[in-house]
DNA sequence: TAGATTGTTAATCGATTAACAATC
DNA sequence: TAGATTGTTAATCGATTAACAATC
């Protein structure tokens, strides 16, 4: 198959989530392209090419099998494909990314948490006894988590990167408000929260509409 | 000046945060498209068109001003025009984004926080005392929000979405797995961590790089 | 002057949309 | 059959990049 690129991951992701969530799909069988299309705010042509990037066919006058696509789909993404991720950050952020509900069917698993502060270690969150930083690169060896999960301060965000990468990290997802600097090798997610915010505000004062 | 485009608004949003974090470039004064490129890893084209669109002009062998472009970027996204906001769900989620330290540079002020669960009423998040979610709509009344945030669970997003859109705020930045259906006038910006989730561990299972 | 960098137009690339025959 | 929907090619649109003269 060939290789997705991101905006047909992120469109794959919104029709996985919407027929996960709406399960009486499951029981009606199929849907069209074009309700999906509104749903998502995409025109019809592209989920149908979407789908038949992953080698999903409809039916004329039928539409697709919902049960099939949601296969396709976690079988494109590799969902199935478990992998470890470890998260550097106990604070609030933190906790909420530990939490978060839909890590189960994104395949990723949260195996250890980290944190700087000593009177945050030993407690528990998600069910994860946090972990001392400390501990961060003998831990990584038992781990070998693929994934690093940056949720501390900013001024913190470089030297843990610098330590996540010399542990053999493959990933990193960076919730921290600030750049990290990572070699080219290793894959690097910044959630940027201003730039999504500073999109709103500005639509907001302008009065100007849709995403 | 013309409507940005979303592009171009993440774009001003990484130069402004560059420059913001980096002090010595104040005392350097300027610098050169090419060096902003490399760090924001857009073509270097594209930067000077950006600064272009701003009204902000550069010196041939010196590049832009710093606090110039800073000045501009504060401008063109109209970060100094405060609007106020709430939060609904004093989770984790909720608590982390009441905390974010970047609300101050982009203009949002956070106003008062909810939540339904009475035990978590009238304890403290970020200095802001938590709200009843029984007075949402008094509240709003009183304050007049602009942005709402949502950070509760997923099945309690679309019927606090409507109180939201019934209590006059404009604008929604939704933080819940689910999609929420709002009227047209309402400016709606889903923070789909799970799309960008998906990408992440894709990339790290098909070893393809880069973003 | 020489050389680095801007400013801008033209070319390329990719993503989105339109059109429409094929299908059930 | 008629009509809704797929599948796919062609056209459009916008974003990115290349090229290069202008400038200090």
């Amino acid at each position: 198959m060939n290789k997705l690129r991101p905006g047909q991951i992120r469109r794959l992701v919104m029709y996985y989530h919407y027929l996960r969530d709406n399960p009486d799909l499951s029981t009606r069988g199929s849907i069209s392209s074009g309700e999906l299309a509104d749903i998502i705010d995409v025109d019809d042509t592209q989920v149908r090419k979407d789908f038949a990037a992953i080698g999903v066919r409809g039916q004329p006058r039928i539409g697709f099998d919902a049960k099939e696509i949601s296969i396709a789909i976690r079988s494109a993404l590799h969902l199935d494909h478990v992998c470890d991720a470890i998260i550097v950050g106990a604070g609030r952020l933190g906790g909420a990314i530990a939490s978060y509900p839909d890590f189960n069917h994104y395949g990723l698993k949260i195996k250890a948490i980290f944190d700087a502060d000593e009177k945050k270690v030993g407690t528990r969150i998600a069910g994860l006894k946090v972990n001392s930083i400390i501990n961060l690169e003998s831990e990584m060896k038992r781990i070998q988590a693929m994934v690093g999960i940056l949720s501390v301060p900013a001024v913190a965000a470089q030297e843990i990167a610098d330590r996540l990468v010399r542990a053999g990290i493959r990933a990193i997802w960076n919730f921290a408000p600030t750049q990290v600097i990572v070699p080219e090798r290793i894959r690097l997610v910044n959630v940027h929260l201003s730039a999504s915010l500073a999109e709103l505000c500005y639509c907001v004062r302008c009065k100007c509409k849709g995403e």
